[in-house]
RNA sequence: GGGCGCGUAGCUCAGUUGGUUAGAGCGCCUGCUUCACACGCAGGAGGUCACAGGUUCGAGUCCUGUCGCGCCCACCA
């Protein structure tokens, strides 16, 4: 049989494995329990996957579930949501694959390039310069998104939102982006700390001498002030209540109002007020009923409104305003003043607060039932300390602005009639105006938050709102998997709306797994280049040590450190598993062994070899190993656990497996006799835990139960929809397990020993094996084994007999003393002294506790039992090892 | 300002409801190319679990405080 002594995962994983590393393991189950934990990779007629964007723009490879369906055009698809960024990649694919090229070969970054070049030409840029220059624009932008279903449930929604006067479109004061020219929800800005100034501005009273001074961070939009505030109680100026001010540089009168919002610990206690350009000042002019000046506009340049600094540049205009308060000698101060400034996500331009007419979504009633879900445990946050979080958001939610001016998306299905100005929201474009019938209409020119339509993924990727088949089967489903830097931006706005269209959660339970991090625990982002890129590790360590490693990293509550080290050590187990399956092949081949498979439904119980009838140990204990790692990975999976589930596998197989089991069958298999037994039960196990280990190393497995499967006609197409292992009560055995550690310890001590007197690793030992009644029959047995896999020759006594020339090692169940020269017996002296400095410290520790009334009144019996136990077997040993010292 | 989390071996981290000599991977040291595997085998060194108190028969684990670090949210001009 042909397998390179090196595990190649090039050579058996498919082009599209790569792509492949997020899911399997996770993914949502459908409610039908008997399928549950049904483990899915793609058939083997799959030729490509479009994958999520997370992977392609973001490159933060998390460990995310994503429900997936297959598409009749033999396509595996992950739907999304509907991003630009995807849909644009997806076209591209597309030309490129009608070109005879594809995106590997021609490396991500000339990928990159294109995917701009095309998003370029395609209009992007002119859409802006459209914008610019206050032209409509008539672009069918939905042409860019991915599905119609997604559109048609965009659309149900708005409508059904709309209806229930949920959605308002009204003139607040909203995030812009003047670089992106749209609108932006509170998520989508991000603060930045910066160093910045205080100026201190003095207002002049109207009718006093008295002067106001003002404490902004922004001056320049002083030139849009309609008032400044006091606090109501403050007494330094409640008596200018009443009183206007002159407003420098323009020259104009302003109130003077009280309100809270102005801080008299903070600066002068006075603040301007400036409706069109903050959040905070435009809540104040509405409570005071302000007119709102407009000073700067949507390319962040000074308005008309602005009077001599019209046409300047916001911070050109700042400079100019300071210049010439300086100048008036208006300017009592400029302090260092750090603050937090929003910066648009996308584009970095520091965001322009403006009002303007946005649509919004009443969030209120929305989150009220969002938030009773997860309190009544209806979905629940895996780790739960997340729900913390989540309430956190929910119970501070502010409206949610979702219009946006860019160039793709979903157009907001509302209509505007140049008549009688109102609004017809509907489903399918109307052809006249719901109020006045007329057929003047002009549909709303901007698009929906992206969050919008993603919020609406658990169920519109399910044909809704068709009442389809697959829509009652999948919703809700069982189990979301993300990451929590979308907690709020998706799975939020998953629950609201979901439980608002469907009248139930999307999902009982979502996993909140870390964010995969470098090694230097940063997370990865474009703009540091730290990104580790999914298809250059999986082309160098092969998918399933990259899946493997990060799934060995995924501690609940924890982040996910990735680095080369630890995706090398994965692709060593995988080595491992290959080089162990290798000699499982080549000694099938040797014995004539066919490809065989234990029936799938059946118990793994060893079989019994035809001459003794006696099983043999080592199949009995392997057996019953492999049951608890079963146990173990299942109860693992089930709770989340994923990274003891990938470790547990790990040790199973390779220090119990590989290091004892197969060991021992090679020896077996050199003694050749019972072999077709021996291989039953070898292969039963083996194969058994391919199928455990699949969800962590889909690829390796698949291939190498295909190999081991070969030609057997009526099983099951692919290890995928082989049963998955369960955990039998019956397959435990105690005494197996208890027999094998006493010949693992007398293996062990052996090899100590060995080390110890530095024999030569080529050299037999002579030796006397002293074994207690109780283990005779094993050792008598297992001689042969014993003695190969220790590298001695082993002198069988069942009582001490004549003294040994030699050293000395006592276990609770054996000696084993070595026939060595006294020169070599020296360097055994260390190790006793040693461990008997450990056995007396821990035999000083035990009976002190149990000398300890109170600790043997309160603890419980198993506990003191233990303990009991356990300082029998020190003293044994400390006198043993007392003994070996003195001879 | 509010919230969440972290500090355990040289490094990266596990440690489930408090319980018997605190674990893993990588790295390090010694020996070994033994015909599955040097991406390996055998053996080994290395930790007063950040610090200080407290609860308890018993604390890495629970409570309080201190120090150091990280993240999220927030309209202090």
């Amino acid at each position: 049989m042909e397998i390179d002594k090196v595990y190649e995962p090039q050579r058996f994983e498919p082009a599209w494995a790569q792509w492949w590393i997020d899911s399997g393991i996770f993914r949502a189950q459908p409610q039908n329990p008997g399928r549950r934990f049904s483990l899915v990779i793609p058939p083997p007629n799959v030729t490509g996957v479009l994958h999520m964007g997370h992977m392609l723009e973001h490159t933060e490879i998390d460990v995310t579930v994503r429900w997936h369906r297959m598409r009749g055009d033999n396509t595996l698809w992950l739907p999304g949501t509907d991003h630009a960024g995807i849909a644009t990649q997806m076209v591209v694919e597309r030309q490129l694959s009608a070109e005879g090229l594809n995106r590997r070969d021609m490396g991500r970054e000339a990928f990159e390039e294109r995917v701009w070049n095309w998003k370029y030409e395609s209009g992007g840029t002119i859409k802006k310069q459209m914008i610019r220059l206050g032209a409509s624009c008539d672009w069918s932008r939905e042409r860019f998104t991915l599905d119609e279903g997604l559109s048609r449930a965009v659309r149900e929604t708005f409508v059904r939102l709309y209806e229930k006067g949920l959605l308002y479109r009204g003139e607040y004061i909203i995030n812009w982006c003047p670089d992106c020219h749209t609108a932006l929800s509170d998520l989508e800005v991000v603060h930045e700390e910066t160093q910045g100034s205080l100026w201190h501005i003095a207002y002049p009273v109207n009718g006093t001498s008295e002067r106001l001074v003002v404490a902004t961070t922004r001056p320049e939009t002083m030139l849009g002030d309609t008032a400044v505030a006091i606090h109501p109680k403050d007494p330094r100026y409640t008596h200018l209540h009443g009183k206007t001010v002159r407003l420098p540089l323009m020259e104009r009168d302003i109130s003077i109002i009280l309100d809270d919002m102005a801080d008299p610990k903070f600066g002068t206690g006075v603040v301007k007020v400036t409706p069109a350009h903050d959040p905070n000042d435009f809540e104040a002019g509405r409570r005071h009923n302000l007119p709102i000046i407009q000073v700067i506009d949507q390319s962040a340049k000074m308005t008309p409104a602005a009077g001599p600094y019209a046409g300047l540049d916001r911070f050109e205009a700042r400079k100019k305003v300071v210049a010439a308060l300086q100048e008036a000698g208006l300017l009592v101060k400029i302090e260092a003043h750090n603050l937090s400034i929003g910066k648009c996500q996308r584009s970095r331009t520091v965001v322009e607060p403006l009002v303007s007419k946005q649509w919004f979504v009443k969030t209120k009633p929305l989150a009220e039932p969002a938030i009773r879900v997860v309190e009544d445990g209806r979905i629940q946050f895996i780790p739960d300390n997340w729900s913390k979080t989540y309430f956190e958001w929910m119970y501070n939610i502010r409206d949610w602005c979702i219009s946006r001016q860019l160039w793709w998306g979903h157009r907001i299905p509302a209509w505007y009639c140049s008549q009688c100005s109102e609004v017809t929201v509907a489903r399918e474009t109307p052809q006249e105006c719901a109020h006045c019938g007329c057929g003047a209409l002009t549909q709303d020119p901007d698009v929906l938050d992206t969050w919008f339509s993603s919020g609406l993924w658990p169920f519109s990727t399910l044909g809704w709102p068709d009442q389809t088949e697959d829509l009652q089967a999948y919703y809700p489903t069982t189990l979301l998997i993300t990451g929590f830097d979308i907690l709020f931006f998706w799975v939020a706005r998953m629950v609201m709306l979901g439980i608002e269209c469907m009248g139930d959660v999307p999902f009982r339970q979502v996993y909140i797994h870390g964010l995969v991090r470098d090694a230097d625990k940063q997370k990865m982002s474009k703009t540091k280049g730290n990104v580790v890129d999914p298809l250059e590790v999986t082309e160098k360590y092969g998918t399933d040590a990259v899946r493997l490693s990060l799934l060995l990293g995924a501690a609940p509550g924890t982040d996910i450190v990735l680095t080369e080290e630890r995706m090398e050590s994965a692709r060593a187990f995988a080595n491992k598993m290959w080089n162990a399956s290798r000699l499982i092949f080549m000694n099938m081949e040797r014995s004539g062994v066919g490809a065989w498979l234990p029936p799938a439904s059946e118990s793994w119980r060893p079989e019994a070899l035809p001459d003794s009838l006696a099983v043999p140990l080592e199949d009995r204990w392997i057996s019953s190993r492999l049951n608890q790692c079963t146990e173990q990975v299942n109860r693992a999976i089930e709770q989340y656990r994923y990274h003891e589930a990938a470790q547990t596998l790990w040790h199973f197989f390779w220090h119990e497996f590989c290091d004892w089991y197969l060991e021992i069958k090679k020896l077996r298999f050199e003694e050749g006799s019972g072999l077709n037994e021996h291989w039953r039960n070898l292969l039963t196990v083996y194969e058994t835990f391919l199928r455990l280990l699949h969800p962590v190393m889909p690829f390796l497995t698949e291939e190498l139960w295909q190999r081991l499967a070969k030609g057997i006609e009526d099983r099951p197409i692919s290890i995928a929809i082989a049963p998955y292992p369960q955990f039998k009560a019956e397959a435990s055995d105690d005494v197996a397990e208890h027999e094998m550690s006493v010949l693992q310890a007398i293996i062990t001590t052996a090899r100590e020993l060995r080390s110890d007197v530095k024999a030569d690793p080529k050299q037999t030992l002579d030796g006397v094996l002293v074994a207690r009644q109780a283990v005779s029959e094993l050792v008598r047995g297992q001689l042969s084994a014993l003695e190969k896999l220790s590298r001695m020759k082993l002198e069988l006594r069942f009582s001490a007999g004549d003294p040994v020339e030699g050293v000395t090692r006592s276990e609770a169940e054996f000696d084993l003393i070595a026939r060595v020269s006294p020169e070599q017996a020296d360097a055994q002296r260390g190790r006793l002294e040693k461990e008997i400095e450990q056995l007396e410290k821990v035999i000083a520790n035990s009976s002190r506790q149990l000398g300890d009334e109170k600790f043997l009144s309160r603890a419980p019996a198993h506990v003191v039992d233990g303990i009991r136990l356990k300082l029998a077997d020190y003293e044994a040993q400390l006198s043993k090892n007392r003994e070996a010292l003195s001879q």
